[in-house]
Order: C-alpha cells, then sequence, then structure tokens
DNA sequence: ATTATCGGTTCCATTTGAGAACCTTGTCAA
DNA sequence: TTGACAAGGTTCTCAAATGGAACCGATAAT
C-alpha cells in the first residue's frame, strides 16, 4: 500500500492514518490545541524542519483540519485555524492522551492539562456509548469485520 | 527532534508518537483488534512488507503492546498477543475511526463494525469526563500547558 | 527427494526526513 | 538609503526509513 492511496481506503483507520500517520502531524494539532497558529511558532515549539513544517501543514489543509486566513495584509501573512474537522480531532487527543499516561512510562509528569471550560476542573477522560451510556473497552467491545470477505486497506 | 527520543518526551502526546507515529503501526494493532496473531497473517492482510512488519513488531513488544509467545514446539513457532498495555489502546482506536468515519469522506461504508459484546448493538463512542460524565470536546475542554515555562518535546 | 509452511533476514533502489542556507516582501531605526 | 529584522516560506544536500523481492532454516507433508 502506497502512502497516497491511504485517504482513500474504505478503513477509516486506515484514512485516519493517511493524515496522522507520521511522526510530526499530531504534535503538530497538538500545537494548534494549545492555541498556536503561526508558521515560526509551530517551528520554535516543536523544533521540526521549516521544510517537514510546510509539507504538513499544506497537507492538513487539504486534509480539511486545517484552514489558512490572512491575518494581515502588507505584508501579506497567513495564519493556521483548526476547522471544525480539526476542532472534532479533539476527542482522540484527549483519549491518545490519556492512553500514554498511563501506559507509556515517564520520568516528568505530563506537562499537558485539560481542564473543563466551565469550572476548570482536570478531566477523567472515557470513552462511553452515547446510548446506554456504557464504557467502552476492550471487555466490552467486539471488533470484526462487518463483511467477512476481505480487509480492504 | 529524533525518533528515538520521542519516547522519553514528557509530552504523553510525543512519546504516543514515538509508538504509533508511523502508516503502519496502528493498522497492526487493529488488526490485533481483529483477532490475528501471526506474522504471516498480519503481512497478507496488511500488505506491509515482511522487512517492516518484522520492525514494528518488535518494536512493538519492546514498547509493551504486544507480548510474542510460543504457540508450537518443533518448529518453534510464536505469535503475537495484545498485553494490557495493548487493549488498554481499544479507546483510542475508537475515538479515531469514529473521528475519520465522519470527518475524512470514503465511498464505500467502513468495514469495520464495534459491536457490544452482551448485545450485539452497534456503538456509537463519546469521549465523557469519568466523574461528571459530561462530554468532552473542543467546546467543553482547555487545553493548556500546566507550567507556561516550555513546550518540551 | 521435493515441495510447502512459517517466521523471519538480506540486499538494493526509491522515498522521505533532517539540517542548514537562502529568498521575498515588507517594516523600522540610524 | 543603508542595514538589520521579521514572517513565511523554498532550495539544497546528505542521512534515514521504506518498498519490493529474494533468500534462509527448521520441520512437516507427499
Amino acid at each position: 500500500m502506497k502512502w497516497h492511496d491511504m485517504k482513500e481506503a474504505a478503513c477509516p483507520v486506515a484514512r485516519a492514518m493517511g493524515v496522522v500517520g507520521d511522526r510530526w502531524t499530531l504534535l503538530i494539532l497538538r500545537e494548534c490545541f494549545l492555541g498556536v497558529r503561526r508558521f515560526d511558532d509551530f517551528q520554535k515549539s516543536l523544533g521540526i524542519t521549516r521544510h517537514l513544517l510546510a509539507e504538513r501543514l499544506k497537507r492538513l489543509e487539504a486534509m480539511g483540519l486545517l484552514e489558512r486566513r490572512p491575518y494581515q495584509e502588507r505584508p501579506l501573512r497567513h495564519e493556521y485555524r483548526l476547522t471544525e474537522s480539526g476542532k472534532a480531532f479533539a476527542p482522540v487527543m484527549l483519549a491518545l492522551q490519556d492512553w500514554a499516561r498511563s501506559n507509556l512510562p515517564s520520568e516528568a509528569p505530563s506537562p499537558l492539562s485539560f481542564i473543563l471550560r466551565d469550572g476548570g476542573e482536570e478531566i477523567d477522560p472515557v470513552v462511553t456509548d452515547r446510548h446506554t451510556g456504557q464504557e467502552l473497552n476492550h471487555r466490552t467491545v467486539l471488533m470484526r469485520y462487518r463483511d467477512p470477505a476481505k480487509p480492504s486497506d
């Protein structure tokens, strides 16, 4: 499978990897959630090369997670902002970060904090079923192919 | 930042990218959740090169998501199974897949289905706060640096 | 004796990434 | 009016990761 084909895969996990399947993209999104919007700020906070940053931003824009919009003219300058699709990624970031905290050891405590906008309390994310409210995890959920014919990546 | 350094980052999102920050690893995990355990089965269903597959499996084992255990002797053969850390990744997979379904267009319907083990109903994942039960998303949660000093990737 | 199965490893060409320098449009200060 | 600085890139070169195919070693099946 080629990189390029991923974004057209039938499997949503594969399509997702076509967007965030590299070392940097998710970190760029993290910075977006932290409020970063400008090229040089991304570059400085991440230490990514300018070359790659330019490409990743272009791809995030093409995939609809970010939009590039002018914030001044003379000289014309653009900033990158999360679109609705980009914002919709927040729960994934929460779940991922929560998993990593619990399952990938670290000397230092996490520098990130997630708090409720109304109340300021630290959150404790759980994935649940919208309908039943039941917690969803490996014990409660079974994953399988809808049509047991073919993997189709 | 080097690939290698990622797994020691203070930021859990960066550490997570040290594990799943490539095109294949998450797809390998997807196969694990679908029940695949053997080298050749991973290789056939994903179309990944044997070379990379071997390396990724090694890394997933080193990171504690998979364990390699013999399933026969003469000739000695091993299979790969999810550890508790690996199983704990399930909610992230659910959230990611749900995001991709809603935000990355696809011709075909998703070949994956997630159903409750007791009841067989399709689920609709939402990330909530364990304590308050409130839905967590970009509107309800604020992400910031705990100590506003330094990004520290 | 030959072929098949499984789980890899080796080799080489191509693609992607890292790192640094440079470019363009403009502002500001001397 | 020259020179430094800022923002947002692009270009260049070299190193690292990936793709693709062939090969290997142990054993079983024919």
